[in-house]
RNA sequence: GGGCCGCUAGCUCAAUUGGCAGAGCAGCUGACUCUUAAUCAGCCGGUUCCGGGUUCGAGUCCCGGGCGGCCCCCCA
């Protein structure tokens, strides 16, 4: 049976409900007395389960007085199992899913609209037989009881459908699998697959959680633009859009490093801000063209300090936001549990694939080191960036549990400062998480001319052919010549950081609407 | 942007060497008053992603295109 055929049945059977009197598309549920809140699912299911004990079928939920506690529960039809003179349904909700019962000779059986009750009993059954189907939504009211297998079941008194779905649902047991209609889709998949549902509802408390650790400890959060006359705070190519009454180009940001900076110039001495940026590179299974970052700033603190509060914030945020402090990816259990381990960027090099870039202060000696471990070298790059791939080819894929890299060579960190004890490096580490970057933070560069001379010096690696430099801002180095109090910053993909946390191995599978390209017409 | 793989009924999947395009679920009709992926009987449902080509004959082979997945590239 077509699509088109499914769709006509549906609508006939719609047309059938208005025929007798009952809205397809009530505005307000027309049943039971409105003192009686809905509850959800789960709820229904708990308080049920708790005044029948198992084993104890056929017995109704009471309440105080001995009397039959009346429920009212509503949710999406699952799934139908007809039987003649009774009628087994499942409905689910985004909390649950119950099994609904509805019986020919049930005395007080009614299906009602808003005005009147449109049928009793037999015609009440004929009725839910040839105009409900799956995916509908309705709502019932009535006692809970155990059936003989144990399940808690909604014998049904009163009926309504709250909204006829045109469409089928996916397939029951199956569900919906093709990842491109999931994506596309996402409302199917989040109807057909509970696990998909569990992600996205993780995702949600992480960021709740993250929110309420940095408001605790007295930082600000704060919002900043997203329309930019400059994108900076990052090497990323940016998207470009035009704002008309301002006859100028803008770009969309790519960080929010410099304006949450100017903040803490300005006296907020703790700040954050949970936002999406927009970087204009390509999709994978790593990377979403727009994502969300959180960056905080921390006045008075450095790297270290940041180290300390992030260990400490996302071990809070497993447990708040999970069941307990690991979680398996493929099959490999992470222990979000502190203390993690903090090893430099040299040791750490120098461990995986044997090449010490202290040693190799220019950059040709240091392009022989990286090619002579299999690495694949490009004439153009600098020495930061011939390390950085050092990092991602050799050492990345070994960073599995939660651990810090720290002291990044100056050439990759253009906002970070010095370590005192060896200019050639700054106060900075990196978080990684299953192989990939979480997070970033460094003690911040807030000498104004220091700063000024390595954003010259990224431009002069713009002009010698290297596109991932971050441009020199006038109006970020005005702000920082009023003088920046020292301060510890920090990144932390969200996106990321939730992939992490729930062990998915796709952004795609923790964004609800990743970017896809747009499907041809038909 | 490059390489490899995939796309068949609303959904999940079959289809031998190139030989009548199938099943399960969903749907429709009927039976069935504790089922639970209910069961049983019957029925309907196809632009095999799109466009060319080869062939007596193409889901299958060839060419071009679309979309997706994986791996590179870029990026976090």
């Amino acid at each position: 049976m077509g699509e088109q055929e499914i769709i006509s049945l549906r609508i006939a059977k719609l047309e059938r409900l208005r025929a007798r009197g009952l809205d397809p598309y009530p505005a307000r549920s027309p049943l039971g007395p409105r003192r009686r809140k809905r509850k959800s699912l789960n709820q229904i299911m708990t308080h049920a389960a708790a005044r029948i004990p198992e084993g104890t079928g056929e017995l109704v939920a009471r309440g105080l007085r001995g009397r039959a506690i009346t429920y009212r529960a509503a949710g999406r039809v699952r799934l139908i199992r007809d039987q003649g003179g009774a009628i087994f349904f499942d409905i689910g909700d985004s909390t649950d899913k119950m099994q609904l019962y509805l019986r020919k000779d049930w005395p007080n059986l009614r299906v009602v609209s808003p005005t009147a009750i449109v049928a009793k009993k037999e015609a009440a059954l004929d009725l839910f037989r040839t105009t409900v189907d799956l995916g509908d939504i309705i709502e019932a009211t009535g006692n809970v009881f155990r059936t003989r297998r144990g399940e808690l079941t909604l014998r049904v008194s009163q009926f309504t459908v709250l909204a006829k779905a045109l469409r089928a649902p996916p397939e029951k047991w199956h569900g919906l699998q093709d990842v491109e209609l999931r994506y596309r889709q996402r409302y199917l998949d989040l109807i057909a697959n509970p696990q998909v549902r569990d992600t996205f509802l993780t995702r949600s408390r992480v960021i709740t959680a993250v929110r309420h650790f940095l408001d605790s400890h007295g930082f600000l959060e704060v919002e900043t633009p997203v329309l930019q006359p400059a994108a900076g705070g990052a090497a990323a190519r940016p998207f470009v859009t035009y704002h008309n009454a301002l006859d100028r180009q803008l770009y969309l940001r790519i960080a929010l490093e410099l304006y949450l900076k100017r903040l803490v110039i300005g006296g907020y001495d703790r700040v954050y801000e949970i936002g999406r940026i927009f970087r204009n590179e390509g999709v994978s299974a790593k990377y979403n063209p727009e994502f969300t970052m959180l960056e905080s700033y921390q006045a008075y603190a450095d790297y270290t300090d940041v180290m300390d509060m992030v260990e400490e914030m996302i071990s809070t945020v497993a447990r708040e936001a999970l069941d307990g402090n690991t979680v398996t990816h493929d099959d490999t259990k992470i222990d979000f549990a502190p203390p993690w381990p903090r090893i430099t960027l040299r040791d750490a090099i120098k461990q995986h694939s044997g090449v010490d870039f202290e040693q190799h202060p220019e950059v040709e000696s240091m392009r022989e080191a990286v090619a002579s471990c299999g690495v694949a070298v490009d004439e153009k790059w600098g020495r930061g960036k011939l390390i950085d791939e050092l990092l991602s080819d050799k050492v990345e894929p070994n960073l599995i549990q939660p651990t810090f890299l720290l002291d990044y060579p100056v050439e990759l960190s253009p906002l970070a400062k010095r370590k005192p004890d060896n200019p050639r490096l700054v106060e900075r580490f990196e978080l990684f998480i299953a192989s990939r970057e979480v997070g970033n933070a460094y003690s911040e560069l807030n000498d104004p001319q220091e700063q000024r001379e390595r954003m010259l010096q990224q431009a002069r690696l713009l002009a010698a052919g290297d596109e991932e430099v971050e441009l020199a801002d006038e109006e970020f180095l005005t702000a920082l010549e009023y003088g920046m109090p020292p301060c510890g910053g920090l990144g932390i993909g969200i996106d990321r950081l939730v992939m992490a946390l729930t062990g998915q191995p796709s952004i795609r599978e923790v964004i609800l609407f990743p970017h896809l390209r747009e499907r041809e017409q038909r």
